[in-house]
DNA sequence: GCTTGTACTTGAAACGCATCAAAGGGGCCG
DNA sequence: CGGCCCCTTTGATGCGTTTCAAGTACAAGC
């Protein structure tokens, strides 16, 4: 059970040292004799590389971190899938880690990550990435995804206050005068949709419009519970349009004000963000505005690439994806018949790889609308 | 932007090396002056302990790995959930993998975790885990989830068989006559759920079933065209019961059937596995069978602990959780109502936190039934 | 003043590997 | 037969830590 490590290999071999660390590192610069003697021997004593020795000793390894708030989010996890498919293309392994909405944790991983050598590190994170302004200041290369930073450094964002927008001027189209938007302000994100609904609001004086806090975890079962306080206001207090700033929260909306004998969307209509496969796709869909997860998880990696291969001291570039302006539009005025909006997107993507997602921001009208 | 280094901080603060190891994991062993001249010339120096040296120094870090098969299989995320708790309970690191539905990935990913002196690793293996029986060779402790070994080894799996009996004795219930079983039946897993559903279905020969391959991804979209596929069959070559393995899967095949303009459930019935929040949360939610994910991830820290503060060489243990044969009982007999088995569920969740859940094998009944 | 003990601090020795300058071993040509 | 060059292999060196035996300083007790 001992450890077997490199000079095992070699003594067993009857090679030297350097040559083991040749097979497993340049294999082309062995006789091909040789490399198979010592595959062989390798796998007959069961050795595995010592990641850290390897690191130590070689510098960065062609690996990337991936520090996320919460995986249990759609969106995150779309990130997480373009970055794998990104970093898998260049040969670059890919380590998620969980911060559990939590800074502290946040932090931590992050400093694990630029510890470890690897070659670059992408944060989603919850609070500004002004945070802890040292992080960028380190030598590993960093992209912040999801977010827009003041400071100089990289980041991909979606135009989270265009998803807002979107949002508020598919409720304008249908008539709405009370708003009520659910969900945790708190998180960046979110914040830029609120403040996205609010300017695209801002012309329409007459529509009220309220934000509820969902708590910390924004789950099903906090969209339940304030889906149900709404069905128990008087009619008149009670809004005519509904925002879930995740699909999970407008999801659990639904049930409640259904549960409650309130129509959907006869009395009140309801909307999401996120784009989640499953908010979308069911008979009776979520309509949802899909920001481009899967499209900024690649291009955080690229930039990543950019930085490692320029070896240049990052100079400020941001990266923004997927204006949806068109789509608003499109859906604002024209009033699209929902089947053909929903519909061909789910055959489309039928006919493609499931991993290949849309890359712009993107509407599917549904049926609580 | 040159790294700094232990020495560097040694020097800076005028004292020597060691000391400055002893900062950083034997903060009591020094002077509080000490520690406070260390601890500011860190910060002022802006370094970050080289996470590599450490490790080969000091042999493990408290840190487990978790090779995952899919990132957008909710089930996963519960197991990662679950497996992040218990891990930062214990004062350890978690950091993921996603082997992409890729043996050789999952195998890369495995090995690199063995191979960075992590305390322990953790696999939800896609493949029967005896595909590499060297693997629980290694000096490292390893624990298999959601799937049964054969070999000598831990485990942590969920009862799949009576997954796939509770979703069979279900259909019987309710007189179905053709079963479509919807999924990638490759997957270990899965396989198992549909034996499940084999044997259950042993005393009604009566009973016809079909398994339907659904590509590599299970994704919504899989299941759209299988269901367009299902929906176009003459009615009598139809099924009565459509069976997906997951319900992203179910989830597209009622998209599907409804399209083509069958009813569902009328014609047709339609059920998932997984549990998926979003899958039994909207007005029209999706019949699940719910495996308890966060529970395994639980219990498969537990017995990394366990190899750990033994330090014994791992002898066989497994860990079933969740059987569920209650539960299916009391649904084949009593046809419960559908809200009360749904709601009263999502209303519990209500009052309490999102990440504990629900630790036994549970089935919501929703309206596709 | 000397001894013993306590509380910190020191620095050299690993940890397992990648690297690279140097050595070895043929083959080829003159 | 000698000289050259190319292909392959060698092994000493250093990567940034942790650890631990050895050292220092200081206080208390005699």
């Amino acid at each position: 059970m001992a450890k077997v490590k490199i000079s095992d290999v070699a003594r067993e071999a009857g090679v030297s040292l350097g040559t083991v660390s040749n097979a497993l590192n340049h294999p082309e610069k062995l006789r091909p004799e040789t490399l198979k003697l010592i595959n062989e021997t390798i796998n007959r004593l069961g050795y595995l590389p010592n990641q850290s020795a390897r690191q130590l000793a070689g510098g960065a390894t062609k690996s990337f971190g991936l520090v996320l708030p919460r995986l249990d989010h759609g969106f995150s996890l779309q990130i997480a899938s373009g970055a794998h498919n990104e970093a898998r293309k260049h040969g670059y392994d890919l380590l998620i880690a969980n911060a559990d909405n939590d800074d502290i944790l946040q932090d931590h991983y992050l400093r694990y990550f630029m510890g470890t050598q690897m070659s670059g590190v992408m944060v989603q994170p919850m609070a500004s990435p002004d945070w802890h302004p040292a992080m960028t200041k380190m030598p590993v290369p960093i992209v912040h995804l999801d977010i827009h930073c003041s400071e100089p450094g990289y980041y991909v964002a979606a135009d989270n206050e265009a998803q807002g927008r979107i949002i508020a001027e598919l409720a304008i189209a249908r008539g709405a005068h009370h708003i009520v938007v659910v969900g945790r302000a708190a998180f960046m994100q979110l914040t830029l949709r609120v403040l996205g609904i609010h300017k695209a609001l801002a012309l329409h004086p007459d529509i009220k419009i309220e934000v509820i806090d969902a708590g910390e975890w924004n789950t099903a079962a906090d969209g339940y519970g304030i889906g149900a306080q709404i069905a128990e206001r008087p009619a008149d207090e009670r809004p005519d349009f509904v925002v879930g700033l995740t699909d999970v929260l407008a999801s659990g909306v639904v049930s409640a004000l259904v549960d409650k004998g309130i129509s959907v969307p006869g009395q009140v209509r309801v909307a999401g963000c996120d784009g989640n496969p499953l908010a979308w796709s069911g008979s009776v869909p979520l309509t949802t505005v899909a920001p481009p997860g899967y499209e900024i998880g690649r291009k955080g990696v690229q930039l990543l690439m950019e930085q490692i291969e320029n070896k240049a001291p990052a100079k400020i570039k941001h990266i923004r994806v997927g204006s949806a302006a068109r789509t608003v539009t499109a859906v604002a005025a024209e009033d699209i018949n929902r089947q053909e909006l929903v519909r061909p997107f789910l055959l489309e993507r039928a006919s493609t790889q499931a991993s290949s997602q849309t890359d712009a921001t993107a509407i599917n009208l549904g049926a609580y609308l």
